[in-house]
RNA sequence: GAGCCCGUAGCUCAGUGGUAGAGCAUUUGCCUUUUAAGCAAAGGGCCGUUGGUUCGAUCCCAACCGGGCUCACCA
């Protein structure tokens, strides 16, 4: 896309029809202007947070001078006094206001709305109402806010229990205005906190092994590592297409070839597919390697990993999602691919011919694709039969070889891969192997998929020579994993969508009116 | 990509073939410990866009735009 064209579809909003909630508000502000307040000042010192003072308050304590600040979001204005909430990072407070004790500023008060951002200045008390206040000595305007917000008004129960009405529920507007979602849906905020807590779990965990988080290219001139289409962009100096990376994996390779021992990424990926719950076109991928290990030992790193967080995060091993209760406590049940597909379904496909195996397809009631091979039809079973039965974490091992080009031969079992995956509440949690080092398999492999593409299949991956090159050299036996940390995240929070662990869902562009 | 559903006031939603309604929010008045504050009054809408049917469309039909759900794709 050239930089013009570029400029000409951003969207611009400021010829926006001001209505009259925005027209008032602009009023206001001139009206502030007019009395000399200024309603956007440099800086405001806070000394407390909503939540400190709430939980720090006694009735019997000598009077508590506090500072506070944030945004207004409900006022009650009663005459000569009045009442309004104030939310910061933490939570809300109640503030009171006196004509008495703020004098002319009460009167610039009147100019402020739901939504205007505050500092306050007062001591704690306890309303006759019971509910914990700060009594203003001191209000000033630390931003005007100029559009209407959202109300939404809740109400607490004698249990304590939070009732919310007119909740800011329609999912366009909290998406394209995720700014709005967080100052009035408090839950929302904390998914992400949560989220952010997993990926520093994560890392924590990787670094007090001694394992290097390190950094490799987006921007590739080859992509590789999964099977998916790429975004193509352009580089204008060297006049070449680059690819965004679709997974780090073979990067990641070339560095413990390059002799790290241990090495990981939290890598955003970007999969030029279809949308969904749980797609989104870029999205975030752990990616791990550690050399002189295999994917025995994986599985039981995973499992630990997994807990531990699960732990961190939550403060237990087992969590809430959708309607089942999911235990990360290890170990978790292991099954071998074909194993898993003869519980549920009760065939046995081990040895089984392609022809055979078609006619298994079929009595199962699944059809056979042109093309498919016998990986593609246990894949397909698979994914049929088994993969929405696994709820609880499990370790399905042992893959047939036309599904895994980068994994590593099975020891001891022809025509199978060193792979496992672990299912949890029907979904896919993540994917590791035993990662292939032999660079004559690894080349033979990259033929097979190149002759996939050569039919027309999309997906296939490319033949990487530098990569090639790479494991010439030699590469200690390596165990690779990825986790989608989105997925994780939905799982740890209780998410069912994507868009509701990514700040900025991918969207349609919005439309000018 | 297919099917189904949705788009009405700042927000959440009713509604009708004769150009619209509620609650909250907003404005005005009263009210100096209220809390989904209250009482009284008022303003606010090209009923997603463009066509069609009709004397007349927010309502019926079509296309388009945006969104949601399900399925397919996603190894």
């Amino acid at each position: 896309m050239s930089d013009i064209s570029q400029e000409q579809s951003i969207t611009t909003t400021h010829q926006e029809e001001i209505n009259e909630l925005m027209k008032r508000r602009r009023e206001e502000l001139e009206e502030l202007k007019r009395r000399n307040v200024n309603p956007y000042p440099y800086e405001f010192n806070r000394t407390n947070f909503s939540q400190e003072i709430l939980s720090g308050f006694t009735d019997d304590m000598p009077q508590w001078n506090v500072s506070i600040a944030g945004r207004i979001m409900s006022i009650r204005r009663m005459g000569k006094a009045s009442f309004c909430h104030v939310q910061d990072s933490q939570g809300k407070i109640q503030v009171y206001l006196k004509k008495d004790d703020i004098g002319e500023a009460y009167d610039s008060f009147r100019l402020l709305d739901i939504g205007d951002i505050i500092g306050i200045e007062g001591y704690v008390f306890r309303t006759k109402m019971g509910e914990i206040s700060v009594h203003a000595k001191r209000i000033e305007l630390l931003a005007k806010s100029l559009r209407p917000l959202p109300i939404v008004k809740e109400k607490v129960d004698e249990q304590g229990n939070k009732q919310v009405f007119d909740p800011f529920s329609d999912k366009e507007l909290r998406y394209r205005q995720r700014y709005v979602d967080l100052v009035v849906n408090p839950k929302v905020r904390e998914v992400f906190i949560k989220r952010t807590k997993i990926v520093n779990s994560i890392r924590r965990f990787f670094d007090s092994r001694g394992y290097l988080e390190v950094e490799t290219p987006i921007l590739q001139p080859m992509y590789g590592g999964a099977f998916a289409r790429p975004f193509v962009t352009h580089h204008n100096a060297l006049d070449i297409d680059l690819y965004m990376r679709i997974a780090d994996e073979l990067y990641l390779k070339r560095l413990i070839v390059g002799g790290f021992d241990a090495v990981y990424e939290f890598s955003k990926d970007f999969r030029n597919e279809g949308m969904d719950r749980s797609h989104n076109p870029e999205f975030t991928m752990l990616e791990l390697y550690v050399a002189f290990k295999d994917y025995k030992w994986m599985m039981e790193l995973v499992e630990h990993l997994v807990s531990t967080v699960a732990i961190d995060v939550n403060g237990s091993a087992t969590c809430t999602v959708g309607n089942n209760e999911i235990d990360f406590t290890p170990p978790w049940k292991r099954l071998t691919m074909f194993d898993a597909i003869k519980e549920y379904t009760g065939r046995n496909l081990r040895g089984v011919s392609e022809e055979e195996m078609k006619k298994i397809m079929k009595e199962l009631h699944l059809e056979v694709a042109p093309g498919m091979n016998t990986g593609n039809m246990i894949d397909e079973m698979f994914s049929e039969f088994v993969e929405p039965k696994l709820i609880q974490p499990t370790f399905i091992t042992d893959y047939p070889v036309e599904m895994s080009p980068l994994a590593k031969r099975h020891r001891s079992e022809p025509g199978i891969v060193e792979r496992f995956e672990v299912i949890l509440n029907g979904h896919e949690l993540c994917n590791a192997f035993s990662e292939l080092n032999d660079p004559l398999d690894q080349r033979a492999r990259f033929e097979e998929q190149m002759k996939l593409k050569a039919k027309g299949d999309e997906e296939a991956q490319v033949l990487d020579e530098d990569f090639l090159r790479a494991l010439e050299y030699g590469m200690p036996p390596t165990a690779g994993l990825g986790i989608g940390i989105d997925r994780l995240t939905m799982v740890l929070t209780n998410q069912d969508s994507i868009r509701d662990v990514l700040f900025f869902p991918q969207m349609k562009p919005e439309v000018t009116k």
